[in-house]
DNA sequence: AAAATTAATTATGAATTCAGAATTCATGTC
DNA sequence: GACATGAATTCTGAATTCATAATTAATTTT
C-alpha cells in the first residue's frame, strides 16, 4: 500500500535533517574527547562553531541525552556525562554480555571473508603489540571489535552496543594510553579469532565476555594509576 | 568545588523540560498501542493534544527516534517504528542476554526482601495461570521481569534493557493476548525465582536467557496465528 | 571588609515566524 | 477516461523572537 513511498524513500536523495547532522558532529566531539567530561555545554559557542541556529542544536542535544552522552539539567543547559568508576563497573558487564552475543551470532553468520579479515586484523594487532605501537594497537583493537559487531548482522544489537560503548569510550581510550595488559589481550584476541573461524558460537561468546571483563580490570587500574578517578 | 550546586540541583524543585514530559507522554501513547505501528505522526494533531507548541514536540520526537521508537523521515515527518518478525528475531537474543545478566547480578545483589517479593509474584503468576486470567497474568509477568531488572541495581543495564524492550513491547503484548505457553512459562518462572533465592547467578542467567528465547518462539507463533505478521 | 540583597546581564525554554519541500487538487492534454 | 502538468495548500525545517530562569555584578548594610 505505502510500499512505493518507502522504496522511493530509499532511492531518493534525501539530505538528513540538520539536527541529525549536528548530533553526529557533536557526538564525534564528545567521543574524541574534545569536549571534556563534566564540561558545560554552551549553546552559543556550539551554534557558532557549527554555523546553525539554536533550534537544530537543541534538538541534537536532546538526541544525545537520550543516548546518555550528555545530561540535561532543566534551565541550566547540559553537561557532558562523566563516567565514574562505578559507572564502568556497571557498564562493562553489559558490554561483555552484548559483545559475547555478538561473537556468538558472528560465529554463525559471518562470511568466510569477514572471518579472514578479523584473523588478519588479529595478526596486525599482534604486530602492533610487538612494535609497541600503542595508537596503532588501540585503533586495530577498535576495528576488530567493530568487525565482530558488524559480522553479527544484528542492527538492534549493534545499536544497543553503540549506546553503551559510547558512554565508556573515553575511559577505554584513556586506559590504553596509560596502562595495558597487551600480552594477555593479544592472546585472548587470537583465541577469539580462532573460535570464530571454528564457528564455535558458545566459545566465542564466553571468550569475548571474559575479554571484556578483563578489560574492565585494566581500565580501572589505569584510572587509579592516572589518578583521574572519580 | 561544584558540589554545592549539584546538591542544590538535587534538592531544588526542578520542573523537567517540557520536551522531556512530552517525550514521556508520547512514549506512553506508543507503548500502549494508541498510536499504531507504521502510523504517520501529525505534528499539528499532537501539539493540540498535548497543548504545547511544535518546538518541544519536535524535540521529544528526536528523543524517541534516538530510542528507536519512531523513525524520522527527512521532510516527511516521522512514523511509529514497526516491528517485523525479523526485528523480533534480532531483538530477543539481545533481550535474553540483558535479562540473563540482570538475573545474574540480581542473584548477587538483591535483598532478601526483593527476592521474597519476586517469589510472591511468581506464586501470583501461578494463580493467575490457574484462573486463566490473561490480563492479570500478563501484568504480573511484566512486574516480575521489572523486579529482576530493578534488583540487579545496574542503571546502565536497566537503560539498555528498556531501550530494546520498548521496541518489542507491543509485539509481546499482542502475543500474550493470542497464544501462550503458560504452563511452561510458569514452570520456568518458578525455576528462575528459586535460582535467585539460592543466589545461583549462573543458573539464573541461563534460565532467564532460555526463558526469553522461548518467549520469542511463542511471540512469533502468535503473530503468524494472528496473521498480523510482516 | 564581608555578607547579603538587589539590579543587570546572560543563558535557556518555548512560541512564533519565515522558508522550503511535499502533497493534494484542479486543469489541460492525449 | 487516464495521465501529465501546474497551482494551491499543507506540512516540515530552521531561524528568530519573546519570556523566564539563572548567573554575575554592583550596591548596600552590618
Amino acid at each position: 500500500m505505502e510500499d512505493s513511498s518507502q522504496i522511493r524513500g530509499q532511492l531518493m536523495i534525501s539530505r538528513p535533517a540538520l539536527a541529525v547532522e549536528v548530533a553526529n558532529a557533536l557526538r564525534e566531539l564528545i567521543l574524541e574527547g574534545e569536549l571534556a567530561s563534566g564540561e558545560k555545554i554552551r549553546e552559543k559557542e556550539l551554534t557558532e562553531r557549527f554555523g546553525v541556529s539554536r533550534t537544530p542544536l537543541r534538538e541534537a542535544m536532546k538526541m544525545l541525552s537520550s543516548e546518555g552522552l550528555i545530561e540535561l539539567i532543566p534551565n541550566r543547559g547540559a553537561i557532558i556525562s562523566q563516567t565514574s568508576d562505578e559507572d564502568l563497573i556497571e557498564a562493562f558487564p553489559v558490554l561483555a554480555a552484548l559483545e559475547g552475543l555478538a561473537g556468538a551470532q558472528a560465529a554463525k553468520r559471518a562470511t568466510d571473508d569477514e572471518l579472514a579479515e578479523i584473523a588478519r586484523m588479529t595478526q596486525d594487532l599482534h604486530e602492533a603489540f610487538e612494535k609497541g605501537d600503542r595508537p596503532q594497537y588501540f585503533a586495530i583493537n577498535q576495528m576488530i571489535h567493530n568487525a565482530i559487531l558488524s559480522a553479527c548482522r544484528n542492527p538492534i544489537l549493534q545499536r544497543s552496543h553503540a549506546a553503551v560503548a559510547g558512554q565508556v569510550h573515553r575511559a577505554r581510550y584513556q586506559a590504553n594510553h596509560v596502562s595495558t595488559r597487551w600480552q594477555q589481550a593479544v592472546i585472548e584476541h587470537k583465541q577469539i579469532s580462532d573460535a570464530l573461524n571454528d564457528r564455535r558460537a558458545d566459545l566465542a561468546n564466553s571468550l569475548l565476555n571474559q575479554h571484556m571483563m578483563a578489560k574492565l580490570s585494566s581500565v580501572l587500574r589505569a584510572r587509579t594509576e592516572a589518578g583521574s578517578n572519580n
